[in-house]
DNA sequence: TCAAATGTTTGATC
DNA sequence: GGATCAAACATTTG
């Protein structure tokens, strides 16, 4: 569910709880969501300070006095503040002002403890509000095939997910089958200029919630009611009128407007 | 019963 | 070294 905004309103959302706060206690449930040990994670995060709360990409970072809180919200995850364990509680962390829990339906999520960064979460590219155009432009030259699964693999620019790569490339009428090598400066940089635009408007409406995704304080975002293409398959365009058309591509669902977007 | 779901990793194949 | 594709992970929902 969360993609840039999602993972971005709920950094916003946490932030004013968590900063400053100490960790009293930590409960983990989960082996799959906590890989390094239930126990020993428990151990080593207990009575620790939480000094920054930030986001690159999807990934959250709880900077603490020694090491970092890493938490990857995958596909379900949802960190909620004093909200009521349940079935799908992977992870309670005890603060002196109150309780943030991590739910996760599905565990494609990850809470872990690192007492310094490890390489594997530093293999991700710029973020994606962050990148310039220059860098875009000379990363996206260094690689080829299909633009869609392009802008979905975090190693290019981190951030973007299913949802906001469909609305980009709308947005900057590129289809999304379009070879990565035969897309011009000219369209690279609207390309760069919607992906701006479009994660700037969602983050404004607090993200998209598609299936149940809620921030910190368990409210629903509001952007995909001003989604174009993504979910809207045999509707019409917004901009011409013509049937948005679903498809697969790189095992992802993929939709887009036959007649803005050209092959 | 089957398909699909906002994500990532891994392994096979070209 | 790449890119591509399928599968896997686990659960719910329509």
């Amino acid at each position: 569910m969360p993609e840039l905004p999602e993972v971005e309103t709920v950094v916003r959302s946490v932030a004013p709880h968590a900063l400053g706060r100490t960790i009293l206690d930590v409960e983990l449930f989960s082996i799959r969501v906590t890989r390094g040990g239930l126990r020993k994670t428990a151990a080593a995060l207990r009575g620790l300070v939480i000094r920054d709360i930030r986001r690159r990409g999807k990934q959250i970072f709880f900077d603490l006095d020694r090491g970092v809180l890493y938490i990857h919200l995958g596909m379900t995850g949802k960190l909620l503040w004093d909200g009521l364990p349940g079935k799908h509680t992977r992870a309670a962390f005890h603060l002196d002002t109150g309780t943030l829990l991590y739910d996760d339906v599905r565990q494609f999520g990850r809470v872990e403890f690192f007492p310094e960064m490890p390489d594997s979460l530093e293999r991700v590219g710029p973020d994606a509000l962050q990148v310039g155009f220059e860098e875009f432009y000379a990363r996206l030259k260094k690689h080829s095939g299909l633009i869609k699964p392009l802008l979905l693999n975090q190693t290019f620019i981190c951030g973007i997910g299913n949802i906001y790569a469909d609305e980009a490339l709308f947005a900057a009428r590129i289809h999304p089958r379009a070879s990565v090598r035969r897309i011009s400066e000219k369209r690279a940089k609207e390309l760069h200029d919607s992906i701006l635009a479009i994660l700037h408007a969602a983050i404004e409406h607090r993200g998209s919630s598609i299936s149940d995704y809620v921030d910190t304080a368990g409210q629903r975002g509001g952007f995909q009611v001003l989604h174009c293409v993504y979910g809207r398959a045999g509707e019409s365009c917004t901009r011409c009128g013509a049937l948005i058309r679903r498809i697969v591509l790189g095992q992802r669902s993929t939709h887009y407007c036959p007649r803005c977007q050209r092959p």
